[in-house]
DNA sequence: GCGGGCTTTACGCAATTTTTACGATATCGC
DNA sequence: GCGATATCGTAAAAATTGCGTAAAGCCCGC
């Protein structure tokens, strides 16, 4: 998730202040404004990779800078408001906003919206076949299952969902961190043994040679590759 | 926002009937289970759109579902729960949920994220396939993948780091001190020593007569030059 | 408590980076 | 042009880092 740029746009010098410094601690380089007008200014200066909008900027409605804004970029856009009616919410999503958080908010549920919407950006739609082939193997996603010539194979839970990441992104690599967060989870540090230990399972249970493998490549110090 | 399929995983039947009017009334064809494991199993069934999933199952955690949902789909998941605990939302949110509403929840919110969450997969033709091409060598920055008259290259992390500085700025002359900033890092010094045996190692894999580049020239006492 | 699966620890091997050395090529003053 | 000198290219060894496997300990559900 490094490198992504976060336009905020928020009058309360505070808010802003401590929405940047939670921001910059996941790595991500944060850009500032103040009014409407200044966040469509910077927004085309900048390139945001995602826009955090507080309703009740002095200047405009935040709809109408949603409006603005979508003409020419399809970046999320994250709003905040103090104003928390039903009708405020649905008219916001509708206009064009991806997310609606509610002041007073947690920082750590802002963080994860921020994380789970530049997650959703970067994703390709790639083939989504609940059933895939490689080798003398074949997975069938929709029932858990997978077989090698014929005979089933047991994975554990990791197991099989590490499985799942490889191939959602067969032809190319994924680098440690990503597979560690995709399977372990965001608290996962940087312990790329548990990869080199199921990658190493999943070698023993579904290649023919594990030593020479032919679909579960490692790219030395920075990921594996699945190849169908 | 016509012909897409919702997931509906939810064990209460009220609230099942409820949401599935509401989704079928948006004109949305909805397909539902009442616990984790017929949900994935429909899942891979029904190749849904988007996925409604109430954390409280009696089957299993959500979390859960998610990563094995995730590991072969990248529709949107949206998550309803009960409890409500920043913890929890934030935890979801991590292990791949897109958006998460805490019950009771109002329908038109509801409906208003779903429009948000359809509208943002739809869109989404950017298939950029990043790709390169000079000589008799394909490189694409996507997949992290070097061909070469078809064959794969193998390239370490410095080698493609330097391929893809030297092609960012293709045309241009890039000085020593600036590749070995952007390659290595601020702490190296003036060692452009690295930069000839590096350049030297892509011209042995990329070039047809690495005695005589075509592509990987040196300006003598300035720096390197990449031609298309 | 038993068993399966996850985590931790340890160690030999492979790949990569850095160091070292030396021959080839280009640049510049004359 | 021509030689002196700085810069460049290649090769191979040394050091470092990362990878693969095995085995032991831990935890949780049954």
């Amino acid at each position: 998730m490094s490198e992504a740029t976060i336009l905020v746009i928020e009058d309360e010098l505070q808010i802003r202040r401590f929405v940047r410094t939670a921001l910059e601690g996941e790595g991500l380089r944060v850009v500032d404004a103040d009014t409407r007008r200044l966040g469509l200014q910077e927004a085309g200066r900048c390139k945001p990779d995602l826009v955090i909008l507080d309703l009740g900027l002095p200047d405009g409605d935040g709809a109408g800078f949603v409006a603005d804004f979508r003409a020419w970029s399809s970046a999320p856009v994250l709003v905040l408001s103090a104003r928390s009616t039903e009708h405020d919410r649905i008219g916001v999503l509708d206009a064009g906003a991806d997310d609606y958080l509610t002041k007073p908010f947690s920082i750590g549920e802002l963080l994860a919206r921020v994380r789970a919407l530049l997650r959703r950006g970067r994703r390709a739609p790639e083939n989504e076949a609940a059933e895939v082939a490689f080798g003398d193997v074949t997975v069938d996603f929709s029932r858990r299952q997978v077989l090698r010539r014929g005979e089933a194979v047991k994975l554990t839970p990791i197991e099989y969902r590490l499985l799942g990441h490889l191939i959602a992104n067969a032809g190319k690599v994924v680098t440690h961190r990503q597979l560690l967060r995709e399977v372990w989870g965001t608290a996962s540090g940087d312990n790329s043994h548990y990869l080199r230990i199921y990658v190493g399972h999943l070698r023993h249970k579904l290649e023919d040679d594990p030593a020479q493998p032919r679909h579960f490549l490692t790219e030395t110090g920075v990921g594996y590759r699945f190849q169908l």
